[in-house]
DNA sequence: GTGCAACCCTGACGCGGGGTCAAGGTCAAG
DNA sequence: CTTGACCTTGACCCCGCGTCAGGGTTGCAC
């Protein structure tokens, strides 16, 4: 007769697996002696076994007592379907892998090399750090709401970077940041941007709730540039 | 001013998810409106993501936080680290993969084949299958506990097919398992197996423990062998 | 006899990443 | 005024055990 701890060393698993065995009824509680220790037979011995190779093979503890129980058939096709899971499972590590070596890649900016190289060429330009930040936050939106468009939008950043008043609006804007929302220099400013606006052809990227997201962020990033955006979006 | 729900679609997060992360102190707690709703600007928008995107990549919330405040270095040390994990998770599945593949192919045995072989020589030879199960017990243990021994007991067993002496004893204990313990033929049958097994060299091939454990598994199955045993143990 | 280590018992919490009620308060539209 | 879609907190659930906590038992040495 064994006790729990010799019939677990046997079957190599923990005391713990075996009275958990007992609570998920895939093993038998045995006769409890005199002093309420359970006293196992050899038989058990080998039930624990099959159920630890069960879950030793990834079996997930509730089909394991079906599966012991099974004919030929059942018992293959409950195989095929444990097999299957496993699979997924590896497939979504293998995913998320990917994903980390990509995050590694990215310098911890968690935006796609091409974006990045749009926001070194910004700095380049003479930008602040401080607007290349919310730049890259709004790219960083973009890019979880319309993954799909992001290589497009990249290119018409890209292509603006020739555009002279664009960049001579855009650095006045980077000044702009801290100055004072009564300051009658965003006036001037503002229609600078209106004019620039008004001989361009539309080109609508983003949708209006990705538009509003990008213009909540702005607008809350400094005072002078809500004063900014409300003096454009004004007639 | 975002509600929870409009924030979390915009980072495609669940509710709850969102929830979650206030609780575990990866996103901070933004301002109530008067009814008690949280109410988020655009930034939030731009923190969820970037929580969305470690918890994507398999990065442990308890270290989201770390990561997303570490400098390259660290970044990257600790980016190895996660992988290294996620890597030895998939070789775990891989592991349980080809070992649900050998209980496929095992004929729900969960043993190898060449001791199933064993088994199916036994059949062949006329035992009730009665028998069967209990010599297929005691492989089970067997392999469970002394593995690296079971190529050299399957030779030996199958070599022991040839001894006819050997053979003759062991379709007679086949007959005896329901014997009355009392039968007297028991004890010729005890006498001719101590003979037998006086001309035998000794090779205690597994340890004491597991024989105690095969004896006892035999002793149990049938009062008859109990008897049997104890007649052979004696003096 | 007594001390001590090594067992055994039940019960309960913890992990990770949230899902899923429950029981109510709030808001916008018709 | 109602309806349905939101929001709030709180609590339990999943899986496969690990790990206490707070006891009782056994066996061996002194």
């Amino acid at each position: 007769m064994l006790t729990i701890g010799r019939l677990a060393a046997h079957a190599g698993v923990t005391v713990r697996a075996v009275r958990h065995y007992h609570q998920r009824g895939l093993l038998a509680e045995p006769e409890r002696d005199s002093s309420g220790y359970r006293r196992y037979d050899a038989a058990a011995v080998v039930d624990l076994i099959r159920i630890k190779t069960m879950a030793d093979a990834g079996v997930p503890l509730a089909r394991v007592d079906e599966l012991l129980h099974a004919g030929q058939e059942e018992f293959a096709d409950a195989v095929a379907a444990i097999d299957a899971d496993l699979r997924a499972r590896i497939r979504d590590l293998t995913r998320q892998r990917r994903r980390i070596a990509e995050l590694a890649g990215g310098e911890r900016l968690f935006l796609p090399a091409d974006v990045v190289a749009v926001l070194e060429r910004l700095r380049a330009l003479g930008v602040s750090e401080r607007t290349v930040r919310v730049e890259r936050d709004m790219w960083i939106m973009m890019a979880a709401q319309s993954p799909e468009l992001l290589p497009e939008l990249v290119a018409v950043k890209n292509a603006s970077f020739d555009d002279a008043e664009l960049m001579r609006l855009y650095l006045a804007c980077d000044e702009a940041f801290d100055w004072d929302p009564g300051d009658p220099r965003l006036v001037r400013l503002a229609a600078d941007m209106k004019a620039w606006a008004a001989r361009q052809q539309e080109h609508e990227d983003v949708g209006p709730d990705t538009r509003a997201l990008l213009d909540a962020h702005l607008t809350a990033s400094s005072p002078a540039w809500e004063r900014l955006m409300s003096l454009v979006a004004a007639p």
